[in-house]
DNA sequence: TATAATTGCGCAATGA
DNA sequence: CTCATTGCGCAATTAT
């Protein structure tokens, strides 16, 4: 249990990899060798291009990629604690609804069973005023003992 | 999923963060300087103290309790995940019983129907065999014992 | 006070 | 290529 309560690194991203550190640890990646356009000539629509190059932390493309990637986690990782949280509303309202369900079934079998009763209440009267060669069927007892 | 090769981790301690990490790096409060409160001056258990240090990330003392954090990270998310997964069980397993419930109750919603349906017939037949303007219930056959 | 558990966050690899 | 996911480490906070 949390309540968060956190203030702290709110604007600071930006301060923090701006580039080398307080550290002084900074090892910045070498940069690319010789490049690949160490011709000049840039292979368009294949392989063996900005890869295996360590590629800038200061570029100013790598930042906002980061940026968009941590956006974009960002986003992500909200989506999945709403799924998750839906999830969980999900099982309390399956569990209310299941209790409505055993509460039918309860009523429905008590008055099945109200009903069964009459039958052989009837039934035994029947049997008592009723000469042989009555009308209806007596023995019509379905009997249930099911699940 | 991914099975992704990091490189970090696992192993022991290794080359990896040494210092700075070529990968995560952090911003680091190196702050140190002055002390905090003007005076220096506060209540007994309180402030100024520890936190004084930037803490050498080269510190067996640091290294060693970063590889116990990343353990008890690990864990927490392993166990929060475990239990995203039984929440989700937990669904199917009430939508499952839901629908066992509601067979149950489409079965005794028929039952009772047919044995209202039987009540009937017979309260039809009795009708048929007595004598007309014996509507059904309300009619307890008045009647006059009497004279 | 120390230690373990959580949590927000950024990074990078990978999936779509 | 861009965006979405996911495993992972860091650090701050909280719980024990």
């Amino acid at each position: 249990m949390s309540k968060v309560a956190q203030q702290n690194s709110t604007p600071a991203i930006s301060v923090i990899h701006t580039q080398a550190h307080a550290s002084g640890l900074q090892q910045v990646p070498q940069l690319v060798p010789a490049g690949p356009g160490g011709g000049g000539k840039a292979v368009p629509p294949s392989k063996q291009s900005k890869k295996s190059s360590p590629m800038d932390r200061n570029s100013d493309e790598y930042r906002q990629r980061r940026e968009r990637n941590n956006m974009a986690v960002k986003k992500s990782r909200l989506k999945s604690k709403q799924k998750a949280q839906d999830t969980l509303q999900r099982v309390n309202q399956l569990k209310e609804e299941n209790e409505r369900l055993e509460a039918k079934i309860k009523l429905l079998t008590k008055e099945l069973s109200v009903l069964k009763d009459l039958f052989l209440e009837h039934a035994h009267n029947l049997a008592d005023n009723v000469q042989p060669g009555g009308t209806d069927s007596p023995a019509t007892t379905p009997d249930n003992t099911g699940q």
